[in-house]
DNA sequence: ACATTTATCCCCTAAAAAGGGGATTTTTTA
DNA sequence: TAAAAAATCCCCTTTTTAGGGGATAAATGT
């Protein structure tokens, strides 16, 4: 019998999943959360086979909470769960310890394939339908930073004014997003950032 | 008995709603489509009482949908399902002949709740939580044009080529964006547009 | 039919960003 | 610890956008 526990913040798909679930005879799905904190609660004293968990959570990333779970309860599993299709949060998630990545609109086949690998010791990433491009630049984390300030709207000068450091700072790292991003203005910085996530 | 149909592109949203509606006694699911075209062909000779509809379909979207549906069998009642709590789309599904609208990661109560008040014939618009104040500005048909272009990356010049008017009328519509939007920038134009998901 | 809105176009100046170039110090990682 | 990567800073010019102003024709709604 594998122990599932949720943790995502909307009703729906916390109540899709679980239906899922139920269905299947090896599976029991032996609790919810719908923030982080309560995800830690649980596995205070309690425990999982695996975890789906949502990377955009209210009160924490899942990328810290995936960390954090991994630190004080190293054989569970994670599963990743998310409804953008990014590469950013797949390195990310695989890095903070997760064993697999699922899209939210996943079948539930998939999803139990899914919870099967990641049981039976194995990884489940499975690589992007319509990867662009752009999908494997890695920005760093200044540049994510000076990324996100972009897409608030602030101006150089401001960026530079609120991280400590002079405006041609500010528009090196803009260069270089620019180039790596090959995005030609500030206007396909901001939608980059946003299809990604980045704010 | 209520009859409620479901029409939604993610399986889990579908399985969520669905299990939410199985608890209750008077409730019944008499099906569910994942596109457009599947949920038109069911009322070709089936009915429901009440439809939970996405706004984002993969073959159509939700408005000329409720309006179809709406054309063919008046008497249905059709609640706007969607992610995104923006305005505009609540507008238009109103205007389309919807009668009420949730945001996916409503409650099971709120569900409930909007399914019997738009079956006994009231409608079930609630207002946004956090409604900012720009979400009350109506942008003219060639301004959201224009702004999706912008937010794509082109420049006054290439949109103007595009859609075949001088530069000069371009600039003007995106000065009025700018101060419709309360936006100072490209950058802050941007994040708007891809949040109302203008584009 | 009349008022309102929308779409179109132009002027001007200042500010910001884009597109080149290069260089140094700090941090990370192999 | 040496090499690579990241972060910092500066020069230059051109293009684009922002912020004012205003004006006219076409479409829309009442």
């Amino acid at each position: 019998m594998i122990r599932v526990f949720i943790v995502d913040d909307h009703p729906m798909v916390v109540e899709g999943l679980s239906t899922m679930l139920q269905n299947m005879t090896d599976i029991e799905v032996v609790g919810v959360a719908y923030n982080a904190k309560s995800c830690l609660g649980y596995f205070v004293s309690n425990t999982a086979d695996v975890i789906l968990m949502d990377i955009n959570l209210p009160d924490k990333s899942g990328i810290d909470l995936c960390m954090e779970i991994k630190r004080r309860v190293p054989v569970v599993k994670i599963l990743a769960l998310t409804n953008f299709e990014q590469r950013i949060y797949w390195e990310k998630m695989k890095q903070s310890g997760a064993s697999g990545y699922l899209l939210k609109n996943t079948s539930a086949s998939e999803l139990l394939d899914a919870i099967h690998t990641v049981c039976a010791g194995e990884e489940y990433w499975k690589d992007f339908p319509r990867g662009d491009s752009k999908s494997n630049v890695v920005l760093t984390r200044r540049e994510v930073e000076v990324l996100a300030l972009i897409s608030e709207g602030l101006t150089n000068q401001e960026i530079a004014d609120k991280i400590f450091v002079s405006t041609s700072t500010v528009d090196s790292h803009r260069k270089n997003l620019l180039s790596k991003l090959q995005a030609k203005n500030t206007a396909a910085l901001v939608n980059y950032a946003m299809k990604n996530k980045i704010i």
